[in-house]
DNA sequence: TCGCCGCCATC
DNA sequence: GATGGCG
DNA sequence: GCGA
């Protein structure tokens, strides 16, 4: 089917306008830029807009003017489609009548019925076999200036969100602020839902990115090794290069993806002037390009996706019309996989990466042997030694194996430590990209878990599971500090990431919460909170933050601590339904 | 026009 | 202040 | 570079 929606105009389409576009597109149809009786089979009209302005929006003089095979139907005919006819859902109840009775899709009734239909007028709004409850269309009134008049009674997640309709001034009401739909394809009832929504568009884009705990469905990547010193150089664990996964391999737009990649890739690698939010931009865009079910025909639809706008549109309809990018011919793109296997090393990001390839470094020996002088601080020394090791994950139970020998250490010098392994690995992953430990202690004996972190730390040392530092606390008697380092279950095994944090015992549940993740989960509650007016980190649930209007992140107050010592409450205060840890994974 | 998570360590 | 990294 |  050639479906053209028509709700607003696109420039100033509403969430639920896109979304519904999007979804038919998913449903397989092709959504048409225009109203072209020649293609288009089917038009579907956001049922706030009357007749009188379809018609003067397309130049048309009466209903009769669109053919008669092209039915006129109320989006509710797509999500009801099967169940009912299309007279049950014509947008305009003038042509329901005369028009499209016939045009059943299921019966394909021919138009003999059209005339037992015809001249038929209904005493009540709604046909009596209507088991809809709320879309019937001849019970909204004519749209005009004087707003939209009540309808229906607002159940709670139903209802169009107004807007749609070109006169975006006029007085709708806001029936329900935000529908479900609102929130997403297939979207559930979680209330995190919309934020997740927002967080992943952003980081989802990432998930072809970066690889990360929860794809593990890649584990095993031939290439997962960083191969040194050759012309083809790793795919290390942190990134998924230019290899497609299977899953996207048949990605209807997959040409487009590969050309807009290697356009962020530029961007972000900087050999291009750095612009970190068009990479944001291109993540996000490049995520719902990999959702996004059919092919692309026009800049229209293109514009639907979250994170295209008019120059991501212009340059996807050039690639889809051309079969190329031509920017990219002019941008320098040959080398871009080492400037990305430096970007592994940990301790370096695009910006370091960039200026050793500009000093001549090919390859991580060309690093090794500093060639053109380039320097490395001691971190960096280290993940590059280390490259391999840091940039591949461990079985799980090298995770317990190493935590089990720590904690043991740990509650010889303190019996009452509180200590919990979080990350992925109290999100139940089967394997980990590294260690997460959380260190505190109950002061109802009056003591507290001071200095306890550099007693730990030196027995590891000695005990040979901690190898290296990576990243120091500066002073070692508070209670809130943070350890980075490289660690081993022994002297045989690879080296792997261990981080400690300790923090009051108070701020436990705010601490179990970010540092138990994922990302997208954090970035999802911190999102809510914001909105909610609250500011979320790892010390606690904060109200009343009055941030700098110039400094956008400098907060001018700290905002009162109103939860922290329980997941459960900062849950609960945001209007989350509890979450287990391994539940805390996107969407 | 402004924000795009919020924080910390290192250099 | 710029850069990188953590969830 | 997008979106509010």
């Amino acid at each position: 089917m050639c479906i053209y929606y028509y709700g607003a105009d696109l420039n100033i389409a509403t969430q639920t306008t896109r979304m519904r576009m999007f979804k038919l597109a998913q449903y397989g149809a092709r959504v048409a830029p225009k109203y072209d009786p020649e293609s288009v089979t089917h038009i579907i009209v956001d049922k706030i807009v009357s007749r009188h302005i379809f018609l003067e929006k397309h130049n048309l003089r009466k209903l009769k003017d669109v053919p008669g095979h092209i039915p006129i139907l109320t989006w509710d005919w797509v999500t009801d489609k099967g169940k009912g006819q299309f007279s049950k859902y014509a947008a305009f109840r003038r042509r329901n009548a005369v028009d499209s009775m016939p045009y059943d899709i299921d019966t394909n009734i021919s138009s003999k019925a059209q005339r037992t239909a015809k001249g038929k007028k209904r005493a009540s709004p709604r046909p009596p076999s209507s088991n809809s409850s709320d879309e019937e269309v001849s019970s909204i009134p004519q749209f005009t200036s004087s707003g939209r008049a009540k309808s229906k009674p607002n159940g709670p997640g139903r209802g169009d969100k107004a807007g749609a309709s070109d006169e975006k001034g006029a007085n709708q009401s806001e029936v329900s602020p935000r529908t479900e739909e609102d929130a997403g394809i297939g979207s559930n009832k979680d209330p995190l839902a919309e934020f997740y929504e927002l967080a992943r568009s952003e980081r989802d884009a990432e998930r072809y990115r970066y690889r990360d705990d929860e794809t593990d469905d890649e584990n095993e990547h031939p290439g997962s090794r960083a191969v040194t010193g050759s012309g083809r150089i790793s795919r290390q664990s942190k990134f998924i290069c230019d290899g497609i996964k299977k899953s996207y391999a048949n990605c209807p737009n997959q040409d487009v993806i590969d050309k807009l990649t290697a356009l962020k890739r530029i961007h972000e690698n900087g050999f291009a002037k750095d612009d970190r939010f068009k990479v944001y931009n291109y993540n996000k865009c490049l995520g719902q390009l990999h959702s996004y079910p059919t092919r692309i025909h026009s800049r229209e639809e293109a514009m639907l996706l979250n994170g295209v706008g008019t120059e991501t549109a212009k340059k996807i309809m050039e690639i889809i019309e051309t079969g190329d990018l031509r920017r990219l011919h002019y941008e320098r793109t040959g080398d871009i996989k080492i400037v990305e296997t430096f970007r592994g090393i940990y301790g370096v990001g695009g910006k370091t990466a960039y200026k050793w390839y500009v000093n001549g470094c090919r390859t991580l020996d060309d690093l090794r042997n500093r060639k053109g002088g380039v320097k490395l601080s001691t971190v960096q020394q280290i993940g590059l030694k280390y490259y391999n090791d840091i940039n591949s994950r461990m079985p799980r139970s090298e995770a317990a194996t190493i935590f089990d020998k720590i904690k043991a250490i740990a509650l010889k010098i303190d019996p009452h430590l509180f200590i919990e392994i979080m990350g992925s690995y109290r999100r139940g992953k089967a394997d980990c990209g590294d260690i997460d430990i959380l260190i505190t202690r109950p002061t109802d004996d009056g003591k507290t878990h001071a200095g306890v972190l550099c007693k730990l730390l030196r027995e590891l040392r000695i005990a040979g599971i901690i190898t290296e530092d990576l990243c120091l606390p500066d002073s070692w008697s508070d209670l809130e500090l943070v350890y980075r380092g490289l660690c081993r279950k022994d002297s045989s095994s690879r080296r792997r990431r261990i981080d400690f944090l300790t923090v009051p015992y108070e701020s436990r549940g705010a601490a179990l919460l970010y540092y138990t993740g994922d990302d997208i989960f954090n970035r999802s509650m911190r999102m809510k909170a914001n909105k909610m007016g609250y500011s979320l980190n790892q010390k606690g649930l904060f109200a009343g933050v009055v941030r700098d209007p110039h400094d956008r992140t400098r907060k001018l107050n700290q905002g009162t601590n109103i939860a922290s010592s329980s997941e459960r409450q900062i849950f609960e205060i945001l209007g989350v339904p509890w979450q287990e840890p391994h539940e805390r994974i996107r969407g």
